[in-house]
DNA sequence: GCTTGAGTCATACGAGCGTTTGAATTATAG
DNA sequence: CTATAATTCAAACGCTCGTATGACTCAAGC
């Protein structure tokens, strides 16, 4: 936010892309505080130091703004989950993960983001969790592309994992999962006030490992019969 | 939107308060579908028949209806689950309950009003994940009783339950139940869209089936050691 | 049959929204 | 230094928003 001033390099011009740079960072504070729709590009603006004309000449319209900020964020943590599990599949050269191991693959990268980006990293989980529940219909090709074809790794590897679970309660699980992670470190401050601070969300490893720990419980318990 | 005309009894006035539930209902499906900030009072208005100005003179402002929205399906699933916990504790008669049991007391209620009310019903949890998401302050009274207040019993349940946890580890176990629960009801076709229709969300029971057998299997499991 | 009060209605207000425009400004290169 | 492209800027556009207002409509009570 802050820019250091040095004598020579402080037109407004400086930098190449710091308009560009500082809409993005402002954009993705406020949507995670606010949402989508209750953002305006004059807040966003206003708070970037950034002028209200520069959104739609670096980012075309607002939708494509907001595409930019998720697909800054979206796109290095499903590489990297997808880099761990296949770290881990090499080592263990064909024989089935441990469930844990596997959950630890999905869920460390967003929390990593959490902790090397103090404040910044807590906004991609709320971020997630507005483009699940918004149905704006441009956030579809998005989503389609970093999640559900990205995930179907995970999927097969939780289903080598499991095999006396059908396919189906595999994905019910994951699901399960996907809820639990969303709602824990989307609303990082929710279970610190509810809990009167018994609990303490800011501990990014502390979280990953009770989340762990109790999804694979969960994915190690015998499956329902039915299918559906 | 076009209404019938029959000579003796349809008058604009005939029915004492069937505007007031008109846009009760009509804001409820919308605020499920869109958000609360997304939607306007004139697309409720319009949709329910209704003219402008009603939503002012029946609940003050726009604050007003959602808060009515919400206390209206909020409210009766709440005091539900306390009355099935109730009745538990009471065939208990003092033994701890089975964290199965006491999950589906918290769980049932909305899933069964969800089946009650075919459509309707599964506006009640997109509500609530709008209400977590959003942080709209006029709504953190409603919040603060509805549901921190009510869910203290159910932890002190749990807790009961599961006599080898921490009191942290209780709350952290809950809140990832509840983050699953959301995640699953309040975003009904997700599931069935990402696993290509092999999953289906349609039937409470068996959502509610799997979920509690899910959740469950994590509550039993053996306690992570350090707190916070 | 007039009065009263609840409810409905069309209309308007000011504010904020996303977007557009064209000129002014700055960096870059010949 | 000059020409050219990239970027920033202030101003305005048309639109929608939540809210307020005052007249109108109807049912009920005396």
């Amino acid at each position: 936010m802050i820019i250091p001033i040095s004598a020579t390099m402080h037109s407004p011009h400086s930098s190449p892309c710091g308009t560009k740079t500082a809409i993005l960072d402002t954009a993705e504070r406020l949507f995670a505080q606010h949402g989508f729709e209750a953002t305006s590009l004059r807040a966003i603006t206003a708070e970037a130091g950034a002028n209200l004309g520069a959104v739609n000449y670096h980012f075309t319209s607002k939708d494509g703004l907001i595409l930019a900020v998720l697909r800054r964020r979206f796109q290095p943590v499903n590489d990297h989950r997808l880099r761990l599990l296949g770290a881990l599949e090499a080592a263990a050269g064909g024989r089935p993960l441990a469930v844990e191991a596997i959950l630890e693959a999905l869920l460390r990268p967003p929390l990593e983001l959490i902790n090397q980006a103090s404040q910044s990293g807590w906004f991609y989980p709320r971020l997630l969790a507005y483009c699940l529940t918004d149905p704006g219909s441009y956030l579809k090709p998005l989503m389609q592309d970093e999640f559900a074809n990205k995930t179907q790794r995970f999927h097969e590897a939780l289903q080598h994992a499991c095999p006396s679970l059908s396919r189906a309660e595999v994905r019910w699980r994951l699901h399960f999962t996907t809820g639990a992670f969303i709602h824990t470190a989307g609303n990082p401050q929710l279970l610190e006030v509810t809990s009167q601070g018994l609990c303490k969300a800011s501990d990014p490893e502390t979280v990953l490992k009770r989340i762990v720990g109790f999804c694979a419980a969960g994915f190690l318990a015998p499956g329902v019969g039915a299918e559906g």
